[in-house]
DNA sequence: TCTCAATGGTTACAAATGAAACCAATTTGG
DNA sequence: CCAAATTGGTTTCATTTGTAACCATTGAGA
């Protein structure tokens, strides 16, 4: 009979990690200012770009426009992002942080990037380098097929 | 000033990553059947290995123990499984999948094989090796610390 | 110019989820 | 032998999420 080894199924191998890595990462964020993932996103594409709108933050951090808008509605309810209207185009706004969200920011990039080497540092330089290229690669392929549409 | 670079931080892509491919393969499990993502799981447990208890199934397939239940209350209900106790011990229950879910979990097998072969095709040789030597590089050291607790 | 489609963004509603409380049965240790 | 802790599993409640409908504004074509 034909079977499926689900602990081999990539498909649910590539989720449960990311489950996983992601879970022990929002204790960077969740711990320490009760951010949802959305707001941790919102509050990292702001820190990396200075402005962007709603609508650049969910193509940037592949988040649906729900998400983005509730993020930012709370990041705006603890003042740490501001709103500015588009003079030319009455619908967008621009999104900025504030000096408290970028201080939050700040606080929090150290702790993200040490996160992320000493994950990276249970490893061997080889599945390093196996991680990244193969996360590469298969994003390129996603890439791809989706332009195909 | 410090940045973070979100396009590059693994825990983000590694989750982008995960979610597009889950959203992809759900459409073999959802659209055909209706099954939802903890549904599809205890189906494929079920399918692999013959007969399991509700326990058994969330430490294969990673999931709360809620959904577990859930999951087999939903297969209970559309007669996919039957549950027969323990003969030994009341509290535990056995799961089977009925005909119809066997049935059902041999019409989704060869799919979910397409659309793994079809995902890694679309890599070279060496990428399928990088992915699925990385996500198991990262599964061991995750594993590893978590024994360590 | 006027209509209709498209776009930026929010909201309403239903479904999925997680935490914690819970029940019943079982095990443990005194 | 019995109280307390543990375990298998369910339920409740609050939170998160996705879908779809929605509002306002802008753009494109007749």
């Amino acid at each position: 009979m034909d079977v499926l080894e689900l602990e081999s199924f990539l498909p649910y191998r590539l989720y449960r990690l990311a489950d996983a890595v992601s879970r022990e990462f929002s204790r960077v964020y969740k711990d320490r200012h009760g951010l949802t993932r959305p707001e941790w996103r919102t509050l990292a594409g702001l820190g990396q770009h200075g402005t962007m709108t709603a609508t650049e933050l969910g193509e940037q951090s592949a988040m649906h426009k729900t998400k983005v808008s509730r993020a930012v509605a709370e990041l705006e309810r603890c003042r740490w992002l501001i709103r500015t209207p588009d003079e030319k185009d009455r619908r967008v706004e621009h999104l900025t942080l504030t000096k408290a969200g970028l201080a939050a920011y700040r606080e929090m990039v150290p702790l993200a990037k040490a996160f992320e080497r000493e994950l990276l540092a249970r490893l061997s330089t080889g599945e390093r380098a196996a991680i990244v290229n193969g996360v590469a690669a298969l994003e390129a392929a996603l890439g791809r097929s989706k332009k195909e549409l």
